[in-house]
DNA sequence: AGGAACACGTGACCC
DNA sequence: TGGGTCACGTGTTCC
């Protein structure tokens, strides 16, 4: 219906420009202009099809409706963005060392060693204390056939005889890595007190003994 | 210049219906919907430039362009909701117990007890297994001079003697409540072969013996 | 019948 | 001087 009319008035007005009455150079310029506008129409409608198809489903066709809906729909996915970031934020704030797994699986992968210690000191602009510092210790034990549970209690054993360090959290687990060898990954956060002499290395050597001497037991065991 | 020669031509338009040659009434009816048709286009405009000004301020002010720009910045935002929820979707995967601090420390609160172990299961629809089942174990214990470490040992050392249970992750906290009264918390996940019988009640009971324990010989060797 | 929405052609403006 | 954009008034169709 719509389109007959509509292609019945281009032909139309087409005819009235062929024909020419006295003028020809200003009609084919205006006919330039007339195709260029209605090209600029279609293009612009086409668009508007195009942003349509992206809002939900259940707006309705109107212009103004499809401009409104896309306002709000993206103010929608702003907030939906703002509020998963800072829920994102939250949960790696609370859980600290795993965020590093990235990077430490790197540098544990790279060297071959079946155990790898890491000792990082965290930096926190929250409590700046100056006598007491805070740590985080990640033991990696792999290709070992040991059970978690033997490996964070050796290592918390170990961990008591130390009397200037206090454990605030701790955090383990076990996966599979590749064909039936499973990695044990034990993140510690530490306190120490500052008061007495503290060696970092020291400490880092002594908890790597204390675990390769576990996976030699187990070794021997088996 | 623009506005000028518009309200020009508006004013000249006006002057020539209102003259009216022969014809009034259809006039008028024009008039309402050469009205209407303006308000449409001014709100058709309002709505551009609101949809602009929640674009990327680099955007041109083409009403192409906008609708382009708001297409593929809806599609963009979309796309980081979805990363965004699917990177959540991960860290809650791998905290799971954490999440459920709110529910299982109200319910906690509400018991007056110093030690509370909460057992529940976890369903988890990419691996249902018939044979093999996985628990979430709590275990708080508050107002103790009790440190970590021990709490940790007693409930390995205690896991390790039942033998058709197996430890997928650990996680354990410690942090002040009110006035020098710490409160730690140890959450175990569990993988428990069904093979043999399992009885919840009774394996809850006994890690909450196991616990209460330690707390009882903390308190008399203080 | 009358408001709402659309496409159209046209004049004007700006690089 | 022409290509690109806009606003305008108008005719038409749909509820």
């Amino acid at each position: 219906m719509l389109k007959r009319s509509i292609s019945f008035l281009r032909s139309l007005n087409l005819m009235r420009l062929r024909e020419g009455i006295q003028a020809t150079r200003p009609t084919s310029s205006q006919l330039h202009h007339m195709i260029s506008e209605r090209k600029r129409r279609e293009k612009l409608n086409e668009s508007f099809h195009t942003l349509k198809s992206l809002l939900p489903p259940g707006t309705k066709k109107d212009k103004a409706s499809v401009l409104t809906t896309a306002r709000e729909y993206l103010t929608s996915l702003r907030a939906q963005v703002a509020e998963l970031s800072k829920r994102n934020q939250q949960l790696e704030a609370r859980l600290p060392p795993a965020a590093k797994e990235a990077y430490n699986e790197e540098a544990a992968g790279s060297s071959n060693e079946r155990v790898s210690v890491t000792l990082t000191q965290v930096v926190s602009e929250s409590t700046p204390d100056q006598d007491q510092q805070i740590f985080d210790l990640q033991v990696v034990l792999r290709s070992v056939e040991c059970c978690t549970e033997d490996m964070v209690i050796r290592i918390l054993e170990f961990l008591k005889q130390v009397n200037n360090v206090s454990l605030m959290s701790l955090e383990a687990n076990t996966w599979m890595s590749g064909s039936d060898s499973n990695v044990n990954r034990v993140i510690l956060r530490l306190r120490v007190d500052q008061g007495t002499e503290w060696d970092e290395a020291a400490f880092q050597e002594a908890v790597r003994r204390v675990v390769a001497d576990l996976a030699l037991n187990n070794c021997r065991n088996q």
